[in-house]
DNA sequence: CGATCTTACGGGATTCGTAAACATA
DNA sequence: TATGTTTACGAATCCCGTAAGATCG
């Protein structure tokens, strides 16, 4: 007893046609093969579907009872296939990302509308969060993929290289500091600094780019947007990442590249270990690696 | 691309052991027929359904999206096989007939609670109406077979002898005819008479075995009941088909068969000619061919 | 090295199409 | 007799199971 969607497809043509020439026909078959067919699905369902004779063809009552239940198992059923289909082609699906703020506000809004227009179908999904919290959506399964600063490379996880990232002075043109010709640690710890919050990796690098000098902190705030702020307000000075730095765009400002040993940012590209992407995760994650702000050699 | 139920079922196993090995089992097939059974549908999908490797087998995020609706399509399709199989088995189904109001008031209910109580599941509908709606419901598909008075063999129509009903006087016990030792047309024409409507195949039988004598009519009404509720109120005297007398029994009555010549009811089962009954009401013909009231040699 | 999935391949079942037989208006 | 379904049968295809191969932990 196996009833196959064919068999369904030609229950359906010939309750159309009633009769079997035309609805084999309809499904590209040999007219033997095509009665067949509708000989052992009545079998297989112990019930006679039609009644026939050479000169007419029509439903039995259990034939009619049967026909509602064949369309709507078939119309789900190619609408699952087709829903398949269109994953494939990339005409639907969905990509969940998680990346860290810095790159979500400067990185990504250009990338993901390239993204969005070349493959409107795909949902797109954002998480702009640290890098733990990134690492944590992947292992749950929230993201496909996650742009960090922490190489997770564990038995669950891989990570891969994605960029690498410098850092930037920023403070007031007005500020005895964007004078300096060449500023190092000493001569940047002088002044009051705006820190990020210490679980951010920014604030770690600059932490160990610095040591054994430590920054005073006037404040310490979770935005880069905020620390843009408060350096414009001249309540301070920072060092911010360089992917970031379109957040300091400000006429007021001087950025300026600082070149401090150690002070490189390297950004991985967060997955599971063994699980592929799905179709459209494989396309963002080709359209992303393709534009990723600068290449650096593979581990 | 021809995707089978075998396969949904093949992959919801799969998608439930996680296991190769153990759904292969659960399938009754081998692992390596089972393992292609799932790469034919990945193919037929052009979708990738699990992240595999030689430890672990886990649904990939289509996958998870093509469980849904292989749960859903199987469900459906499942339910519409045993829905069939109940028929077939008659645990399910509707029988519709159509019968003379006589039949349906005094032989149908004991039939009928014995069908109902051999084959609770299946669904029963009667039309207690007069020969010609019986056999219009036929026609029109409403009903599956009718029993009425009319022999309709038409090119659409086919009829066989069901029973053969003779018809009894009935009059008060108090009535001068009740004392008459074999009453006449002549003899009943003498006293008023409680006729039922001209449509009804009983008015035909009586008018035409009681020509060229004319029953005087004191009343014409629709139902038998009624006709008995006249008559016991003295009202007059009336001759009824012997299959309806359950409604005529009464101490005050006084009933006696009568056998004018070609006062003979014949009653007709008429069904579609070239369409076959129903699982369940082949099964209630059966029933009631059993159990008719006297059989009649076939024409 | 062991457990597990994939690939290779021969045999058997299924299914197809041609053509003849059959049925009905 | 003409039209249309069923049956018969050889051929192509599909599918299964055994067994060897590949892969990962």
């Amino acid at each position: 007893m196996n009833i196959s969607t064919r068999q369904l497809r030609a229950f359906i043509a010939l309750s159309e046609n009633r009769n079997f020439t035309r609805a084999a026909s309809v499904c590209h078959l040999s007219q033997s093969a095509f009665s067949s067919l509708i000989r052992q699905l009545e079998e297989s369902l112990k019930v006679r579907l039609f009644d026939r004779n050479t000169r007419n063809v029509e439903l039995t009552a259990e034939g009619r009872e049967f026909d509602l239940s064949a369309r709507r198992v078939l119309a789900e059923f190619d609408a699952a296939v087709s829903n398949m289909h269109a994953r494939a082609v990339l005409e639907r699906g969905r990509v969940s990302i998680a990346l860290l703020p810095s790159l979500a506000a400067d990185w990504l809004p250009a990338v993901l509308a390239g993204f969005h227009a070349a493959h409107p179908g795909i949902d797109l999904a954002v998480a702009d969060v640290l890098s733990e919290p990134c690492i944590e959506r992947v292992r749950s399964g929230q993201a496909d993929f996650a742009l960090a600063a922490i190489r997770a490379d564990t038995p669950e996880l891989r990570a891969e290289p994605f960029c690498s990232d410098g850092f930037h002075l920023v403070c007031r043109k007005d500020h005895p500091l964007a004078a300096h010709p060449k500023p190092r640690p000493r001569d940047v710890a002088a002044w009051p600094f705006i820190h990020l919050s210490r679980t951010s990796s920014v604030r770690q690098y600059i932490d160990a780019a610095t040591l054994p000098q430590a920054m005073p902190a006037v404040l310490e705030v979770d935005q880069l947007a905020t620390v843009a702020g408060m350096v414009e307000a001249g309540l301070g000075i920072s060092v911010v990442p360089s992917l970031a730095l379109y957040q300091f765009r400000s006429a007021k400002l001087s950025i300026r590249p600082v070149k401090w040993a150690g002070l490189t940012r390297r950004i991985y590209l967060v997955r599971k270990r063994d699980q592929g992407f799905s179709a459209a995760a494989e396309c963002f994650y080709d359209w992303a690696m393709a534009r990723r702000p600068q290449p650096i050699k593979s581990a």
